[in-house]
DNA sequence: AAACAAAAATGGAACGTTCCAATTTTAATT
DNA sequence: AATTAAAATTGGAACGTTCCATTTTTGTTT
């Protein structure tokens, strides 16, 4: 801000003074002229100071440009406002749109959410959940890696630190956990599929290494085993387009009248419909396809997605309102809704 | 860990102890039979210390299940290890695989790395990083929202705080910039189009709005002006898959005999090569396509896209160089390579 | 105007670490 | 064994905030 237009003039070589001195409270005080207790009332937002103090103090704060040292007020404190987001993959389009909305709603909560990616990897999720200890985080909001131990999620959870499981369960913990309804999505999916009179249905994509997959799969058997008159078949695959596609090429070589396939994602999907592209097949018309997670791309494809759709911000919500302490439950099931489209 | 099967006997009223204390370096120094001083240089392994020594305090650490509070140590010190990365929007595919590698490398720093999503909001922008630094970050690697004030970013570059802005340049400001070779990367996958012998190319997606537009945009023209006998059209649209889409079909009505379109990026290529699928034409043999960024899912779509590569490691190394102090240097043009598949 | 209660303001201690200057221990040399 | 230098260890002060018990100010009632 300030211009030393003198410097010039004196001592060439001597490099400016590192940093004077950080302005604290008791600068910002001084300039009030008030107590430095007054100005951290003021600071926190306390009732207990005056109006004219309060003036006092935040034109002060403007002049000398003070800046809160968070470090400080935590460790005297003993508390932060500091909430980790632990993603299990960011690049997953689904996982990155939930963070953002996990991040917005910490923030509307007052909190300051900070975001980390583990890449799927336990080691990775270990080590920095391990060092985000040492900032003493207010709370975790954590997808889980695969492979992560029931009893470290539980000791994760103290006192002073909250926990909040999302997206996948683990096993033996009771950390509570924010998931979509898994099951009843591909459920109601998949009883639109038989609804429009098709008797022959696959589930593809997923397999069982992925936590959710069972949900997804026991929703659709369900449904299935409702019409005893429809045949199922279930092609595992990768969870991205490549294995969408493979998956569905393997579909139609066993099942040549296949005439619709319930997706485990929308990925999954992309794959699916790109391969029924090449094969001159039209998805909705000749084979329906239904995704699930309503990515963003879904309803701007060439042929428009069906699928269901998991509201990012339902998540966010549920999860804030645990970090809130208004539910105490340890297993929230969001709802999801199936968006019919082309497909 | 433990439960507390006795609570039924005595007080149920009584909550438990909030928290007893929790463990310190004084605590750690009782158990290891040393001095406070010996604890906290053991753990800022300095080689001060005895390996005797060392190895008492590592085992009273863990004896004692001692938490290094960095917030204490940070004030003390006034210094921190947290690198803030400010995304501009996380849901994009670029931006998302960007932040990983980035966060990935400064963790190889030995440094923490924090993540934040603007949104492409200068307000949200604002608050964030205003609330960042009263944590007294390390260091600023941003990608500026639109909009962004040159002063307001040279300011946050202070004494304590580095600053490196990433993939966009602020005009006017002097902050170090990591940014791909834009105007290199689309001139040379221009000339490769020509070198196919297309005549009429045209250019696809983007808009002035967007800071790297001129620089992709100045390479496309440098490689047709080397050509007279080329002819080119510039056709603007939104970043993304339906802006692609719309594009495309405005230059198909304009143009019919297109040979080839270089795109603003890959995004905006998958909608260009869904249109031409939909219109029976052939990215690649009918008209040639190439993207920017290398996408994960270009090598795997049903006609492998080219394009030209933006490395997110050789970006991340570039920054952290900076970080260093290596590089004092305020621009860093990172080398792009043209990907040849079968659009 | 005196008496009192409520509200506002205050100074010192404390949080858990690192820095520093000083002391103790160890090793090397005579 | 005495001397000296180097290495290792140490206790107290300091970082900038919040908490707490106490004091001062304000406002109300008698």
């Amino acid at each position: 801000m300030v211009n030393h237009t003198s410097s010039l003039n004196k001592s060439l070589k001597a490099s400016p003074q590192q940093d004077k001195k950080s302005v604290t409270v008791h600068d910002v005080a001084r300039v009030a002229g008030v107590s430095k207790s007054t100005v951290s009332l003021v600071l926190r937002g306390s009732e207990k100071a005056s109006t004219k103090a309060k003036d006092k103090v935040l034109k002060a704060i403007e002049e000398t440009g003070y800046v809160y040292n968070r470090d400080a007020a935590a460790m005297r404190s003993k508390s932060s406002d500091l909430v980790a987001i632990v993603i299990n993959d960011l690049t997953n389009p689904y996982s990155a749109k939930l963070a953002v909305a996990l991040e917005k709603h910490v923030r509307q909560l007052g909190l300051m959410a900070t975001l980390v990616n583990t890449s799927e990897d336990v080691e990775t999720q270990t080590q920095i959940v391990a060092k985000l200890k040492e900032y003493r985080v207010k709370a975790f909001i954590i997808c889980p890696a695969p492979n992560t131990e029931a009893q470290w999620l539980e000791e994760l959870q103290t006192m002073q630190t909250q926990v909040v499981s999302i997206m996948r369960q683990v096993s033996g913990s009771t950390i509570p956990c924010v998931l979509p309804d898994n099951e009843k999505g591909v459920y109601t999916a998949t009883k639109a599929l038989i609804k429009r009179g098709h008797k022959q249905i696959a589930f593809i994509g997923g397999d069982d290494a992925i936590s959710d997959y069972h949900q997804r799969l026991l929703g659709f058997n369900n449904a299935i085993n409702e019409h005893p008159d429809v045949s199922s078949w279930v092609f595992n695959s990768a969870t991205n387009r490549q294995g969408g596609r493979l998956a569905m090429s393997m579909c139609l070589e066993k099942v040549p009248s296949i005439e619709s396939v319930m997706c485990f994602n929308d990925i999954v999907a992309y794959g699916v419909m790109e391969y029924l592209a090449e094969q001159n097949i039209k998805p909705g018309s000749d084979i329906g396809v239904i995704g699930f997670d309503d990515l963003d791309d879904s309803k701007l494809m060439s042929v428009p997605l069906s699928t269901v759709k998991i509201d990012a911000d339902d998540i966010a919500k549920a999860v804030c309102e645990i970090l809130k302490g208004d539910k105490p439950e340890s297993l929230k099931q969001v709802p999801v809704s199936l968006i019919e489209r082309s497909s």
